[in-house]
DNA sequence: TAATTTGATTGTAGAATGTTCAAATAATAA
DNA sequence: TTATTATTTGAACATTCTACAATCAAATTA
């Protein structure tokens, strides 16, 4: 048996998805083409990054979120984005944002359990740079990306 | 002229994408068929919320990006979902965890500036239940939604 | 105002893609 | 082992996408 299913997770988190144009011609009761025509316009105005899926993480092994503030050493303090890109690469990383306030670096993270949260702390955010770190453990999310769930 | 633009906008924040299921099927070297059945499965175990759009979020008015925390009253605090629920509603936010620690409700909130960000604070989040809240206002944003810009 | 240019909408038709079905194969349970 | 269930696959069919050209609308210029 091929683990199909771990590959179209990894495919899916970050795009291999398109839009229903017949769909959305029905919804708004335009023709197909119209639809096209502007949905392509958003594609080269570069406002559409990505068609990806959104998951029940849960089901996934990812049921573990956190939101983790980051607060940067003095001599990072000037320069976040070298830190928050190299962080970007991490595929447990949902999300980067450099921030205003106490706290210069907002991640959001989906690991499988504490455990494995546990070494993605040791491993991935403990390094020099980051001098106070604070983790926000979410119980239960109502909505991500703007599906409710 | 009609302004299909922000219709678009609107159904592709929650859905109206599918999977290209040929360009996978070249991707991992399968029949189209093979990943057409995986997929399905996944989507009936309920793996898959949405097949959605990732936007340049600056380029769509809502630049203005920040993250909410919330403190509820004591009289709230062991029923967070109640306010936590009634905030995923509101299309400003993008998520809505309920968490551990200081703070009961970690929101993500995108607005077109400012301006409109006080404005959603005054009438989304400011109500009875809830008695403190701490934004941090993102400058830059690296990664989003697992798509990193 | 009229003429011109540019951008947006739309129908047609062919190409590409998704989906159903049935058969074959693999995994699992009895 | 045999029976049962789950997965893979190809062929045929159905649907959808997309290139193209024509039309229409809006904005600009003369």
């Amino acid at each position: 048996m091929k683990d199909i299913t771990r590959k179209l997770i990894e495919l899916f988190k970050k795009g291999y998805c398109t839009p229903q144009i017949a769909r959305i011609a029905k919804n708004i009761k335009q023709p197909s083409t119209t639809i096209h025509y502007n949905i392509k316009k958003l594609e080269k105005e570069g406002a559409i990054a990505a068609y990806k899926a959104v998951f029940d993480y849960k089901k996934i092994e990812e049921g573990f979120c956190t939101y983790v503030l980051i607060s940067l050493s003095p001599d990072e303090y000037g320069n976040p984005e070298r830190i928050g890109k190299d962080l970007s690469k991490h595929a447990e990383i949902e999300s980067v944002d450099i921030c205003t306030g106490d706290w210069e670096l907002v991640l959001k993270v989906r690991v499988k359990d504490q455990d494995e949260y546990y070494n993605f702390v040791k491993n991935v955010i403990s390094r020099k740079g980051i001098v106070k770190i604070k983790s926000l453990v979410s119980f239960k999310q109502l909505k991500t990306e703007f599906v409710e769930l």
